[in-house]
Parts: structure tokens; sequence; C-alpha cells
DNA sequence: CCCGAATCTGACGAAACGTCAAAAACCGGC
DNA sequence: GCCGGTTTTTGACGTTTCGTCAGATTCGGG
């Protein structure tokens, strides 16, 4: 896919108006719903401009690219995700901590039915290399691995959880499992495990790994 | 990207010669190599055949659609796992259980740093909702998933793990974490944690949800 | 060296890309 | 209601890729 020179000359220059941001936002929503409905090779960007009643001229008016309305569209997303901090943050003490484990992959689970297809290319084109991909999804995880992290470096201090594990990698891999297992809840439902069941599991292993009790 | 209504007439019928074979696994190399090279977006036809010295029409000849070439590409690396089963399925009793979680961790790490490329293809599309992808990632991942769930109950059996956790989703939770850790492994190594550490932290979380023991 | 089968490809119509200049819609002032 | 300027949209276009097919090329056995 071949990326534009320069950002279109009648916008970006100057802000655009009233009228301009509806059909931009338009075709955001359009290039969205097109990713929840067919898979990212069938994506065209004359079914985006059809969908809105416009033209692909003015797609290209407002995006360089394809990929760059899906790294803005990811970028978005990003606030979605806000009441995950606050469920981390909160002290795990006691029996209120499975809780919070519970809370807290029920969570991630709705923003990833929520956003699903956006998430996927997101991550894929992540792993692809592409560095403003990366960039969005660091911005979007970091904050709650580095947030698991301090937990179990706090536990680490007391002793409830072993020393060898580096505690940025364990909340990486806590944070790995619900995003892959969110993404392939279907395959569990497939074989009997109900959504309900997945998020136990799931909260108990963050719970485990995060303060080192049952 | 259309789909072929039929698979192409002078193959398929008849068995492929042994010039044929060649030529259609020279197309299916450079295929992979496409994929690891660029993104999926940017991936041509033309691009594969000029790599092979052929023409995008022989490509046709042999795959229905780049889908299709990419797979296979998927079925086949499902071999290079075999491993892992053997490593799960030593018993993992004592000390030595700690040993076998790092070596099929490990082992992981080194089928995605192989094959990685398609791989997150296969994932793409399997998410996506295509079938074929969908059975071919079952198909490879399902064996693994289930023998962890199966230590996982044994470990239940004797009371080291708690009953409230899915023995199944509990390996396919395994199995994601190791999947996406491998995925972003350059993340965590931009950040100071390397392969070893990735590795060990991993392993740590494994043996513990698989065995229920530090 | 000739023949039939296997393999390859040039050439093509259709579709999508991405660009640009010009058309259309809009708006405030008269 | 009309005008002039500005914003927004798009028709039309050259280019690239797709996917197909009929015919050309290559090959191996007799």
């Amino acid at each position: 896919m071949k990326r534009a020179k320069a950002a279109p000359l009648s916008v970006g220059k100057r802000p655009l108006g009233p009228r301009a941001v509806i059909t931009r936002d338009k075709l955001l929503q359009a290039t969205a719903a097109m990713l929840e409905t067919g898979g990212l090779l069938d994506f065209k960007v004359v079914d985006v401009a059809r969908a809105v009643g416009t033209s692909p001229a003015t797609f290209y008016q407002y995006f360089a690219s394809v990929e760059d309305a899906i790294l803005e569209l990811s970028a978005k997303i990003a606030d979605d995700l806000t009441a995950l901090l606050d469920v981390i943050n909160k002290p795990w003490k006691g029996s209120k901590s499975l809780d919070n484990a519970r809370q807290f992959v029920d969570e991630y689970f709705r923003h990833y039915d929520e956003h699903g297809a956006i998430l996927r290319v997101r991550n894929l084109s992540a792993q692809e290399g592409d560095i403003r991909f990366r960039k969005v999804r660091n911005d979007a995880m970091l904050p709650f691995t580095k947030a698991l992290a301090a937990k179990i470096e706090e536990s680490q201090g007391a002793g409830r959880v072993v020393r060898e594990i580096n505690a940025f990698a364990g909340g990486g891999g806590l944070m790995a499992m619900m995003e892959r297992l969110a993404a392939f809840r279907y395959e569990f439902e497939a074989r009997g495990v109900d959504r309900d069941s997945l998020v136990e599991t799931t909260a108990r292993m963050v719970h485990q790994t995060v303060t080192g009790r049952r």
C-alpha cells in the first residue's frame, strides 16, 4: 500500500471546518465498521466511501492512507480503558483482591468485545514493526503493565512472590494472557467454557501472579 | 481480495509433476519471505512472482488466492512444534518440573522466532473468523492446551490447584501468554528485559499455574 | 527427432489505488 | 436574492494489481 508523500494540501494546513469534521468522523466510523465486518485483506476504500455516501477522493482528502485512519482509531479507543487503571490501583488486600482481579479481567474483556476489530489490526501492525502502531500500543498497554509490575514487586517485597520473576515481564505476561484470551474467547465458548468461567479462571491466574496467594 | 470460484483447472485434477512441485514450493517460500519483509497490506503477488523469477499467472496456477498460500504455510509449520509435546508429557515432578517449564517456553519462543511472520497472519485471519484459519490454529494449539489442562487437573486432584480454575481455560491462558510474549519479545527487550529473563519469568508463571507450586 | 502431456506466461478486462483541477456547497455582507 | 471568497466534494484520470485464459514453451519417452 503506497503512502502519500505529504498530508493533503487543502487540509492539514488550515484547521478543518465543521462540515469537514463531520465527514471525516463519518469516514472513521465507517472504517471501523468495515473492519468489524470483513477481513483486513478485503478492506477497500471504495466501500468505506460508499458507506458514507461519498467518494474515495474524499477519504484521501482526510487520510493519507488506510493505515493512517486505522492508526487514529487505535489511538482513540485507548481512552476507553481508563476504568482499568482505577481497578488496578485499588489496594489488593485481603479477600477483596480476588474481586479486583475479576473486575480487571471483566473490564478488559468488555473493552476487547467492543474494539476487537481495531485492536487486532493495531497489534498486527505493531508486530510487523510499524513504529507508529508500536507507540500507540505501548501507550495503551504500558500503564497497566507497569501498575501490575508494581503490585508484583510489592508482593515480592513481602516474600509472597519469588524474586526470580521479573516484575515487568510478569505484568506484561498477564496483559498478554488477557488480551489473547479476550481475542479468542469464542474458541473457548465453542468448547463449553463460557465467558464467566473464562473470566474467573483468568482472574485467578492474575490474582495468583500478582499477590502470590491462591 | 477476491477468491477464485474453483481450484485451477490444469492443476488439482491430476497430481503435480516434479517441475510443478518445485515451482510451487519456491512460490511458497517466497511468500513466506515476503511476509517477513513487509507488512500484510503491502503484500503483492507480483513481488512474489518476481522473486521466484516467474509470472503472477504461475502463482494463480497453484494457489486460488494469497490466503490459500498463507493457509498452507500455516498448516506446514505446525510440524515444527512436535518437540513441545514431548516436553509437556514428561512427568512434571519435583525439581525437574521447573526445568520442564523452561524448556517448554524456550522451545515455543524459538518456534515463534522462526515463524512469527506466518503465525501473526494466521492468528489475524483466525480472529477475523476465517474458519479455515481457525481450524489450522486449533489443530496446532489444541494438543498443547489439552496437555496443559491435563496437568492442571492432576494438580487439582492433588489439592495443589484450586478447583475454581477451569483446567482447559488455564491451559489456553498459558498458551495465550506464551504466544503473546513471544510475539512482543522485542518490546520487552527495548525495556531491558532480555530473552533469558523473559523465558524465566514466563516459565515460572507456567510452572505455578500447572503445578500449583512456586 | 517427433509427439503428447505438463508447465508456464503474455495479454487482457476488471477493479482499486491515489491525485488533481475543477465543480459544488456554503456563508457573510450587501 | 445575489455576490465573492472560502471550504468541501468529486469526476475523471493515469497507474497498479488482480485474476483468467488461450496459446506458447518445455520436457520426456519412443
